[in-house]
DNA sequence: GCTTCGTAAATCCTATAGGAAACAGGATTC
DNA sequence: GAATCCTGTTTCCTATAGGATTTACGAAGC
């Protein structure tokens, strides 16, 4: 068995607890796709798989039921959440909406340098990830995607807009994997992405702002058009 | 020991197990102010003075962590969170500015008729809930205004706006309880809960919106001026 | 007097065990 | 043949126990 709690001389631990990585884990499997929706998720199965006792997975499942990617019914045990509907989705970028252009506004004007580096970085990865078919091949194109709207909505510097784009962040994470079709508008989802970050380098939170909505509004609709089923 | 799981006949009994139970009881007391921001919450004691294992009150706490109202330090146990400061507060109107209004607009058109009449109601209590000094007395004021706004998000009608709404009004609600000074702008409130109100029952999202922009709005500056600290 | 160290208590964290409920399958009965 | 009952297995749920860590407190040393 490994030893997490190892420590460099003098530094202090990771302060990790198990039910941390089995949290951590749980949410990169759920992120992957290695989960499915609709999956049982059992709590004892997955402390043998893990090689943990019961205890910690159910704090990490606890944890994670509030953030709507697993779902528990009493006495029967927790499960994937289901696949998106179309209803979801439309619910979901309503809400997308309401939130994502107020912390591009905000983003703009309290913008740090560093954040604004990192922004950069981000539409730099969107433009450079493969975008091949198969999920570990645009894997990192998901990942800088959601990384740009998580440093804005960071950089907005509002703890609870920050909490509420997160659980938001998880959805869509799990959206484009499972309910989306692939990376079919790479080139005008980066082009849209771009024109968020001229905004806030023109330090015009207004323009910030719209660029956002626009940005969020054709995503809905090419996700509408593209829609696989239902 | 008590059974709690004895069923009346017929009913498919209460499907709830020891750590909704604990949940609940944790969550009153947090809202009631019987545990005091920064006041530590000890795993064991709770497990103790509930008559449980610490099992359930892990699970408890776990979920409760994700709300905001008590934090965790990873070997060390869970805290109270402590109370707002007047920039945790200003993050907190600016997040409810950017959620409130567009749930107001949402539920204006998507109203049903049991909707409207929960929503008067909860405007009627506002007017009779008495307001005097002790918190007893003013239990039933705060608690009818918590409904109004959690009423409204409901009525909009999206799953994650309401859930993003129902993480913050916990921190109203907390707000409410410990940074506040009491009832000091009862009139002022009713009216404006009114107003929105109004705006509802007359069909108007766009004016729904704006007054609930103007209540959100106002109470900051109530509360700001109020300031008690800082 | 202040710091440092060591011991003890409390607490957190994890593992293990056992009771209770849900589920699946087959046998029995009508 | 269909429904019901029974039984075994799996899983959840809770309690208990013990190791690890933190904290408090007092003594020893500088």
């Amino acid at each position: 068995m490994p030893d997490p709690s190892v420590a460099r001389a003098g530094f202090p631990v990771s302060r990790q607890v198990l039910a941390d990585h089995v949290y951590e884990a749980l949410l990169e499997w759920l992120m992957d796709g290695r989960l499915e929706p609709g999956a049982a998720v059992s709590i004892d199965g997955m402390a043998r798989d893990l090689d943990v006792s019961p205890t910690p997975v159910r704090e990490a499942l606890a944890r994670l039921e509030h953030t709507g990617m697993v779902r528990r019914v009493a006495l029967k045990g927790y499960r994937v959440a289901p696949v998106f509907t179309r209803e979801d989705f439309a619910e979901l970028m309503e809400a997308r909406l309401s939130i994502e252009p107020v912390n591009a506004r905000l983003a703009c004007s309290r913008m740090t340098p560093d954040g604004l580096d990192a922004l950069k970085q981000a539409v730099e990865d969107l433009k450079t990830a493969p975008r091949g078919g198969t999920f570990a091949e645009y894997r990192s194109y998901l990942e800088a995607d959601e990384r740009f709207h998580q440093l804005i909505a960071a950089q907005a510097n509002n703890q609870f807009l920050l909490a509420a784009y997160n659980t938001l962040g998880g959805q869509i994470q799990r959206f484009r994997l499972f309910g989306g079709v692939g990376i079919t508008d790479a080139e005008q989802a980066i082009a849209e992405h771009q024109a968020v970050l001229d905004a806030m380098l023109s330090g015009d939170p207004e323009k910030a702002a719209q660029m956002m909505i626009d940005h969020v509004e054709k995503v809905r609709g090419r996700a509408m058009a593209d829609a696989p089923e239902d």
